[in-house]
DNA sequence: TAAAATTGTTAGATAAGTCTAAATATTATG
DNA sequence: CATAATATTTAGACTTATCTAACAATTTTA
């Protein structure tokens, strides 16, 4: 048991990858951790080696059971992490993801179950992204982006799909949080803009594309 | 800026070691890591060429401003962690050491000092140990071991010197705790064993090794 | 104070995780 | 379908942190 930082960051990049495609590429990894290729490779043999992914030469490879829990395991702390900072430490959500990127590596189980419970066990993070329980198994809430609801429905933010800094500082800045309940009042025809309510609160405007970026609970 | 941790364990133990003697030795530092003097060696060079020690060889090494500084924000860490998985996790003191370990190379100014605020800027951490403020400095609470109290005096445990599990666990196991007040009713003249009792509760003998093992606050 | 014991350093090796450059598969296209 | 483009792997190198073995300096002691 080593440095197990590298490795479990690999686990955890491949099980985002898996989730949109069951097969994963060398590149894709490589993309998204920010290394080379090559670097990728070496590493994909090692985690072969120790069974934790099934891998053939140029041919993809995909997590094998003890390998995904792992990349579960990480990507629940991670979450559970940054509801703690945002809950109990009182910061916006666009400041928590460089700290949970440190935190998810704490080796303690117990800890981390009492996180979850000190949280009240939650479905989701503060970017609506869900929260695994200690199983590895996620509740299914369906969200749907904002921009599928219809006028005069009153529906619950659950998260976003851009999660680029600038956009959540955005949000905050319109007042716009996890949980809030937005009604859409009008949408214009000719540049599909969303005139809507927070909380029953006073009207502000959100381009299209914001409307698409926000997802609220779906029925 | 790569793996820090390495780096940021020999300052807190060179800090540790610095408190007893200021010349630190190259095997006091190999003892307290568990690890060989030749790989201290090679780690006194890097660190003098980073500044952060002022070594020269066969000579012994201490501490520059910088380096303390880094071996202080550590300690700092790590006991602010300790407490909060106390006091907020429910975690017994004998359990916290190894995940505090853990907890005190995450990098975030801002986190450490919400917790500092959090837990109502603490003296002390749970073993008794003081917590420097976030400028370094610690505030000088005098502690002196219990086995120097006179008989009737009532004190206020604040640490302990030994901080084996075991040794914690025992305290748990008779109920003593930082803060509890403490009352030495006899010392048995042949053994110097010392009957007390704690919080005006009923009374427990203890042996002289565990008196002079707990520290209350000294006037 | 000279020999013995201890402490500290140097040299060379290893493992993890990364890189670049070159070679080889696979996939896409004219 | 042959070749060009892309993706992947291999080979060799570097850095960090560690080790062991051998050597050197300092300290202790007889």
């Amino acid at each position: 048991m080593k440095n197990s930082f590298t490795e479990e960051n690999y686990l955890k990049a491949i099980y985002k990858l898996s989730e949109r495609d069951e097969l994963v590429t060398t590149t894709d990894i490589a993309t998204m951790l920010d290394i080379r290729a090559a670097t990728v490779t070496d590493m994909l043999k090692k985690l072969a080696v120790k069974k934790l992914i099934r891998y053939e030469r140029y041919k993809g490879l995909s997590l094998t059971e003890k390998g995904r829990a792992i990349g579960v395991k990480i990507i629940r702390k991670h979450r559970l992490w940054e509801l703690f900072l945002v809950q109990k430490m009182k910061f916006r959500w666009d400041e928590v993801h460089e700290i949970a990127e440190q935190l998810e590596h704490i080796q303690s189980d117990e800890l981390i179950n009492r996180l979850d419970e000190m949280l009240g066990f939650p479905k989701a993070d503060p970017h609506g992204d869900p929260i695994p329980d200690k199983n590895g198994v996620f509740g299914k809430t369906r969200t749907i982006p904002l921009s599928q609801v219809k006028p005069k429905v009153v529906s619950v933010v659950a998260g976003v799909i851009e999660n680029s800094n600038t956009f959540l500082q955005y949000l905050d800045k319109i007042g716009i949080a996890i949980g809030d309940k937005i009604t859409i009042h009008a949408i214009e025809a000719y540049d599909q803009s969303h005139r809507i309510s927070v909380n029953q609160g006073k009207e502000v405007f959100i381009s299209e594309s914001v409307a698409k970026n926000i997802l609220v609970v779906g029925k």
